[in-house]
DNA sequence: ATCCTTAACGTCAACGTTGACATGACTATA
DNA sequence: TATAGTCATGTCAACGTTGACGTTAAGGAT
């Protein structure tokens, strides 16, 4: 079907293992056969079987990302920094969503190891799953993004979330809001959650204690920040100010507000966190914490490629900085 | 590294064959020795290297899919329909961005035709690309959206483009607007495409000509949406309505009358194309042209798969209907 | 004339599977 | 009791490359 090396090295009368080297680029070679060769590859329309070499050299010259739902801005942007330095480096991605669903992420890594990608760029739902530490464990490097976990295979981007919140949160303060929610998305399984650990020591360091009920957890999507903010705003009229754990949720709390007649800012600011793109396009514009999210792309891609070419380094972990983007919702 | 069928077959004293059929549930099998070597398998926690089970069935569970940009939300929501059919049936996705970069587009077409993915499912800058009938024909089924080829290995997905925008300029022109003008999006090397078509048919019928200066080509984004429209609607003061290639650069029309002082829908009513998500949240809330881009991706993806699992099939192109959103811009 | 070096190739096995075919034991049938 | 048929398994080559190593001829040094 395809050319392969035989059909060449037969039509210039050499071995198939010469025409590995000129298409390799490696031993020596007289010049007079290379250019044989070379023309010969040319008209034939010869192109190497990556998943041949695949075999033997151990390396697919493929990555896999995970992602909960590339439907989401931000992970988009993220994807395409993860992209654009993959290409350029000569390496192709392999996406995968998880939504929700550890069950989902399980069988993202699963399919990816069997796949023998060289290396996996994940958003965590649950860093500590079983299958991603076996897969870290024997098998490739991996960079998690915005959660920490030491392993020696095992790189980390983090995203400046406490900072951000905190940021927000004071914003709102010195606005003079007192009564500020949060809606914390995704309940981590373990620990905190870096934005919400921001949100309860910016608001501890103001002498306000945290109250269970002024925190929501929920899947970070407007149709649940739309639920979510709907009911919390009916049932506790003295808050003046909600801060979503991302720009979507955000939104979700806009939509409530227009349907409950609440103005914003004034009867009720809001603080998103993500700055994706649309922030700046919704009414009222979306203050919001702006992540680099193509740069968290291009850094995990980076990292990853770094251990892939030297699986003996050890990369520290770095830590992005995000910035306050104060617009008409706060 | 990776445990291998010979690391069962020897524990399980068997051969690498005997090992493979209850792999692939293929054969006749002594439920005893069936049982057994599962245990082993569980118990080494092997998995199949599908790259080795590629070289030799010729098939890679990998299909390819290139779009512009994944971060126009349009096609997001897209690759996850194709995503999702994918997974479904066992296959992942090589996802490869070309922005509006023909030899990016065949660069990717090169680089998945490497990677022997099982087909390619391509949004096309230009679908008579070399490259593009060279892999069609000695290779692999492709599906293209939205645009029209003739070829037994190739499947197509068709957007009723046409249909569309002419629903859109009836529904201006039964709001009073006569002086309409369209951001056509990237202009395309053969033929006006579908959306332009639909434009000038619509005018005809009322007997309103159509003039060049009224139609713009430009890459389909918020920011040449912004700059082409405030130019044109600088020196045109007396267009009242504009269409727009995509959801995008209608955001960029509203930018540019945001900026402009210009009144919407009052003074220019605009109607954007594809409803992506953002749509019923800018202000004022975007008229468009709905298009369900998440059964574009199903089937697309359902297709590419008839096409694999049957090449010998020929498909006849689908043409989704679309449907015009009427709200606050229009 | 002999030995050594080196450039320019070639040979062979291996990567981890699967397809085609072979084998041996056992069962059923005439 | 011989024969065919079936079940359960094994053997071997092949998929398209590359790594390790071998070979050959030319040329230079001694």
């Amino acid at each position: 079907m395809a050319i392969t090396m035989k059909d060449v090295a037969e039509k210039a009368g050499v071995s198939i293992k010469t025409v590995s080297r000129v298409v390799n680029n490696q031993g020596e070679i007289s010049a007079e056969t290379r250019q044989r060769i070379e023309a010969i590859i040319a008209e034939l329309g010869y192109r190497p079987n990556l998943v041949a070499r695949s075999l033997i050299t151990q390396r697919t010259l493929t990555i896999g990302l995970i992602v909960v739902d590339i439907t989401n801005p931000f992970f988009a942007e993220v994807a395409r920094g993860v992209q654009d330095v993959a290409r350029q480096n000569g390496y192709n991605v392999l996406l995968c969503n998880i939504d929700d669903n550890l069950h989902e992420q399980q069988k993202a890594l699963e399919s990816l190891a069997a796949h023998s990608v060289d290396g996996i760029i994940l958003f965590p739902l649950e860093y500590y799953d079983d299958r991603l530490l076996s897969f870290v464990n024997q098998y490739r490097p991996v960079v998690l993004i915005n959660h920490l976990l030491q392993h020696p295979n095992v790189a980390v981007v983090l995203l400046d979330g406490a900072h951000g919140v905190q940021q927000a949160v004071n914003h709102l303060l010195e606005r003079g809001h007192q009564e500020i929610a949060m809606l914390a998305g995704p309940k981590p399984i373990t620990g905190r959650g870096q934005r919400l650990q921001g949100y309860q020591t910016a608001l501890q360091g103001q002498g306000l204690a945290d109250s269970a009920n002024r925190v929501i957890f929920s899947i970070p999507t407007q149709a649940q920040g739309y639920e979510q903010s709907k009911q919390l705003l009916s049932q506790h009229p003295h808050i003046t100010a909600i801060i979503a754990y991302n720009d979507l949720l955000a939104f979700g709390v806009i939509q409530a507000c227009r349907e409950l007649n609440i103005v914003i800012p004034d009867q009720c600011a809001i603080v998103g966190f993500d700055d994706i793109y649309f922030s700046n396009l919704v009414h009222p514009a979306l203050s919001t914490v702006r992540v680099n999210k193509y740069e968290v792309g291009q850094q995990a891609m980076t990292r990853l490629l770094t251990m892939i070419n030297d699986p003996k380094l050890t990369i520290s972990p770095i830590k992005l900085g995000v910035e306050l983007i104060v617009r008409e919702s706060s």
